[in-house]
DNA sequence: GAAATCCGTGTATAAATATGCAATAATAGG
DNA sequence: CCTATTATTGCATATTTATACACGGATTTC
């Protein structure tokens, strides 16, 4: 049975370098000893649940699900730039407008984040209401909003 | 600019049910009006960083990273189940057998379950201390262990 | 100890995904 | 309003990944 040790060989390898390609791990392998095809790589892959993600070079690279949570609002943080048009506020409503059709995932977005004293948003077509739970803690939400943008 | 929209509604589709390809993925949004092709799909999953994870059918869906979370472990209690030959102690020593080469995996299994009283751990090809804490917590560390192989 | 079963793997290939290039659309700058 | 620049997409295809099938070796069963 040497099919955990070199699953463990191949955890170790996408923690060292940028691995991407499921090649390129048998390749890697085969430096070290373990002479495999690329199809137990895949079955390997499966197993560990293993993921394509993409590196900050822009390519791909397979990493574990664990290291990628980081990037998680990443991803909401970069939707959300390119689809505000504007936000205000009405009393303790902030509303944000959107691209059309973009409300839903900036809501989303929103609640992600997690912003404390927001109590909850709804989100239409183009635009999302976001309720604060005071007057006073609008404008620092909005700036909150603000500057996740910038 | 439909991209967004777009993009949101995928992600709407992956929540709702299981699409195991971007074809499918295309397809579905065809049917709400939007009509893309496969090409431009990859790329909006690479925008959205959505992954390819198994679903209980064993078949493959496209999900968040975010919603696979739950799993995560779960790997490493598989790969533990599956290289475990032995569990013993000496003094405050855990000491753990397992199959060749899978010592190192284990000893991140044993790290990544945050169990408290264990110190720290240290793994060798086929073997690895667990250093707990008391004397007094190795024998219901060595239980939390068994209970998670049965 | 032969037969049946299961597991891990390679081979070959089908299936799925990523991408270079070109066309078009959106945006910005004057 | 026109031009330059940048973004978005489709098409075609290269690349990458998953898998049906078959096989060998272990393990179990009777």
């Amino acid at each position: 049975m040497k099919k955990y040790a070199r699953q463990s060989k191949i955890l170790e390898l996408i923690n060292e370098k940028e691995v991407e390609t499921q090649e390129d791990l048998a390749e890697a392998l085969k430096v070290i000893g373990i002479d495999v095809t690329q199809a137990t790589i895949s079955r390997d892959i499966k197993e560990l649940r293993l993921i394509k993600v993409t590196a900050k070079s822009g390519k791909y690279k397979y990493g574990t699900i664990e290291e990628s949570q980081n990037s998680i609002s990443d991803r909401l943080v970069r939707i959300f730039k390119n689809s505000i048009v504007s936000i205000d506020a009405a009393m303790n409503i902030v509303i944000i407008r959107t691209i059309p059709g973009a409300a839903q995932i900036c809501g989303s977005a929103i609640d992600s984040l997690q912003i404390t004293d927001i109590g909850g948003s709804i989100a239409g077509d183009d635009t999302v209401f976001v309720a604060c739970k005071s007057l006073e803690s609008v404008d620092e939400i909005i700036n909150n909003l603000y500057s996740i943008i910038n």
